[in-house]
DNA sequence: CGTCTATTTGAATGTACTCAAAAGCGGTGG
DNA sequence: CCACCGCTTTTGAGTACATTCAAATAGACG
């Protein structure tokens, strides 16, 4: 539940994804500033980081390893929000702005090192560095456009063709992600994803020797 | 295609707007400086705002009237984003940010009122406003946690329930918005929704024994 | 190696879909 | 005022895709 904090100096994952992401360079006070307000934690393989329900007021961004962000329904069954890589925000942002226990939870899929701030250190870092804000601004932005997007998508295709989308999106998620969890995001079972697996595939995958 | 202008002042829907999002007053100066960025448009009934393909820099907050922000797949099939109606941001946030063509459509569904923004004074409102920033980070922070949720119910609930819960929250949705929408909202056919509804309503809410 | 989890496969079921047509509703013009 | 027209909603019959339940197989890890 506490994951042990790290000593080494904040990986420059989170100057790189800002500078790219608003493409403008930080000072070295600014990157200076900034580190001293995130904290880097490792987190285990299966660790649980949110709990819906629960208020967390941290945010994360991905410095290595894999997280899942996901619901669990009335019977049990876990859908997937988003999967989390490097260079992803992660966490339940609605509890993390609101204060609110969160709607989510989130799991790391792999032993992960995420650099995490408080919503109190987020606010400051918004005041004090400008560039931060922006930066966050677009990266709300994409996530909801992103969002929206799916939703769309979701809409318009049948499984077989969000699977095909996402792997073209992502092909290496199925290697990253076991097939379950996958099929979780696509908004079907496991067995209609081996399926559909095993049709795209032309024969049985195992039987060819 | 292009609206006629309204020269009558803006209506305070927008002040109203800020002030209750992020619990602060605006100081007159404050109102009419948005004021002189914003433009209020008049149109008229399934008039189009936004298409797909095309860039469109401006964002649209409604004053009155309603709109929905859709899509069309390969089969031709509309599926509806979102139902816009007083006080909702409504336009194709990833073209107004990022000047590429739109990835959805807008049309109003009634005579509607909009208030209008291009990019550059959005820019421009943001910088000499900083209330007006903090409001749109909320606004666009509470469209991403509801997309999110979005995502999320609609795996974990059937038709029936999505259409139950939606008519819950929006109770007057279907008085203003054809059956046809909802259900391309729901991401259900006409038809379905249809049974669906003659389902519910040919079962008494409780059945007496 | 054995255990636990994940994936695959089979068979029956169900929900929503397609295609087709009828009925309802609202507005317009004769 | 009524007849007609276009659009929306309803209904019916057959179908497709994914689900559920159940069980076998494959893989990962200690």
């Amino acid at each position: 539940m506490k994951p042990p904090q790290i000593k080494a100096p904040v990986a420059n994952t989170l100057i790189r994804s800002i500078e790219s992401k608003i493409h403008q360079k930080l000072t070295d006070s600014e990157s200076l500033s900034l580190n001293q307000l995130f904290l880097p934690i490792q987190v285990g393989r299966k660790d649980r980081i949110v709990s819906e329900g629960k208020v967390c007021r941290t945010a994360y961004l991905i410095d290595s390893g894999a997280t899942h962000t996901f619901v669990i329904d009335n019977n049990g069954s876990v859908h997937t929000i988003q999967f989390g890589f490097e260079g992803y925000w992660v966490g339940d942002i609605y509890s993390f702005f609101s204060g609110k226990p969160a709607l989510f939870n989130l799991e790391s899929l792999e032993p992960a090192r995420l650099l995490s701030i408080k919503h109190d250190d987020f606010e400051k870092a918004c005041v004090q560095i400008p560039k931060f804000e922006t930066y966050w601004r677009k990266t709300i932005q994409n996530g909801y456009i992103g969002s929206l997007l799916r939703i769309a998508k979701g809409f318009s295709d049948d499984a077989e063709h969000r699977y095909l989308s996402l792997i073209l999106q992502q092909p290496d998620l199925p290697s990253r992600v076991p097939q379950y969890l996958v099929a979780s995001y696509l908004g079907i079972r496991p067995e209609s994803l081996s399926r559909i697996r095993k049709k795209l595939s032309g024969r049985p995958v195992r039987k060819i020797s």
